[in-house]
RNA sequence: GGAGAGGUGUCCGAGUGGUUUAAGGAGCACGCUUGGAAAGCGUGUGUAGGGGCAACCUUACCGGGGGUUCGAAUCCCCCCCUCUCCGCCA
């Protein structure tokens, strides 16, 4: 969400920034909603005092024992107006939240120009592809091969999009889940929680999830509970409605959680495998910063997912999204794509963000400055990182022309020791 | 799921319709006092909006939302959360 003040008083950089992001949003009706808002609640207030001044008099009057049935009367008709002007003042309160909510971040400065990710721009490239003297397979054929990957048994129990994990191969999800989390607390400081996987809508409107994305969730009936569609929704919502003191920042938290997508409008997409599932896992990175060093965070972060991908061995790249190719709640957006053999090409793995106070500013969460004034926090998160393509990656990336799968040395201490995945 | 008790400022806590301008205390800040400190004394100390060069003025906010009333922290209704007991349950 928009500061309402900074729009009307930088209005044309907000439109010019808001174009590059394609799409139309009415800049010119929120101003003059605003404005219009803004004398009503101007003569509500004269009257409420009215009111009060008057109340207190008659308060005194009937003490002194004299009669107050004009001054009454006289009240309750100020109140009559004063309730009027508050319906009026509640209709126009929803419009503008309803244009407000409904725009998108501002870009930040350094974010290319585009619509699409044509336009998206490699910031720079880890590795080499491995190079294979044989016809390399995808995931699927090796994973179900291996017998550790059983899609059509998944299929059975919920429905396509979904998958089991058997033997090694549920071992090595649990593993890369522990490895990342590892490496995180103890290698860059972040602090481990287990969020719930469900979450309010008041948490999903402070992430940007809502209203204006319901479809991508699953909503449990009858309820107002979402499963979580990534961690970020819970992480950055522990403090919703809190001050924070300024030196506690940046804080930094690490997250292991399963995340949910309905996936609506996506049905043609992706549809073999493991790269868009329904229900995934995932371990997250989420920052809450100092807004004069967020960007440096947006950076470290990124970077501290790379670090997994480094240590996994597998080759990949960072592209910086451009701004018609972004989220709606994010500034900045660093993707991390990982080099697919199967389909001769880069597939995001990860994708970090600085959302500015965009996020902070619906979710409530400020902190006390040096000089004692509350601001909001920048908010960050990013993937660090997605376990089921990671999975697929290491598949894809480290198979043997017998069909077998080398395991990357720095995964085998969690899984028993064991070096390569065989039938 | 059932019954009961609660939710007030940074914290504790008083307040059942009108000098509440939210008492009192703690904490914090500043000052006085002191060789220094503690104690003591004094002053100040919430959030969000609007107006003013400023001191300041003003509106809203006592878990959230409605309502009654000239006037609501206080009365009524709905909801959320916490605690205790019961039931169910991993």
């Amino acid at each position: 969400m928009l500061d309402r003040n900074f729009v009307r008083a930088n209005l044309d950089f907000v439109r010019k920034r808001l174009s590059t992001r394609g799409g139309d949003y009415s800049i010119e009706e929120l101003v003059s909603v605003d404005a219009e808002l803004k004398k009503i609640v101007l003569r509500s207030d004269d009257l409420r005092r009215q009111r009060n001044e008057a109340s207190e008099e008659i308060g005194r009057l009937r003490k002194s024992g004299q009669d107050t049935s004009v001054r009454q009367s006289q009240v309750k008709e100020i109140s009559n107006e004063i309730k009027s002007l508050e319906e009026t003042s509640r209709s126009l309160e929803e419009k503008l939240n309803s244009i407000l909510h409904g725009i998108p971040n501002l870009p930040h400065e350094t974010v290319p120009a585009g619509s699409d990710e044509a336009a998206n721009a490699e910031v720079r490239r880890w590795g080499t592809a491995p190079h294979f003297d044989f016809a390399p397979l995808d995931h699927v054929d090796l994973g179900t091969a291996l017998g550790i990957l059983d899609l059509d048994r998944a299929a059975k129990i919920a429905g396509t999009r979904f998958s089991l994990l058997r033997a090694a191969g549920a071992l090595m999800e649990r593993a890369l889940i522990n490895f990342m989390l590892e490496v995180h607390v103890t290698q860059h400081g972040y602090t481990e929680v287990l969020p719930p996987f469900v979450a309010n809508s008041t948490s999903l409107f402070g992430t940007g999830n809502l209203p204006k994305f319901a479809t991508d969730l699953f909503r449990l009936e009858g309820t107002d509970y979402y499963l979580i569609p990534t961690a970020e929704v819970p992480v950055t919502n522990i403090y919703q409605n809190e001050i924070l003191e300024g030196e506690t920042l940046p804080q930094k938290f690490v997250a292991y959680t399963p995340c949910f997508r309905s996936e609506a409008g996506s049905y043609g997409k992706d549809t073999r495998g493991l790269i868009r599932q329904h229900q995934f896992n995932k371990v997250e990175l989420v920052k809450f910063a100092h807004p004069d060093k967020s960007y440096e965070e947006l950076e470290a972060l990124t970077r501290d997912a790379e670090e997994i991908l480094q240590r996994l061995g597998l080759h990949y790249r960072v592209v910086v999204l451009c701004t018609g190719d972004m989220g709606f709640s994010s500034a900045k957006t660093y993707d991390i794509e990982v080099w697919l053999p199967s389909q001769n090409r880069f597939r995001e793995i990860s994708s970090c963000s600085n959302f500015e106070a965009f996020q902070a500013r619906r979710a409530g969460i400020r902190f006390r400055g040096a000089d004692g004034k509350r601001q909001f926090v920048h908010t960050l998160n990013g993937s660090g990182l997605a376990i089921g393509r990671t999975w697929l990656a290491i598949l894809e990336n480290y198979q043997q022309r017998d069909g077998s799968v080398v395991i990357p040395q720095a995964l085998r201490p969690y899984m028993r020791g064991l070096e390569v995945l065989r039938k």
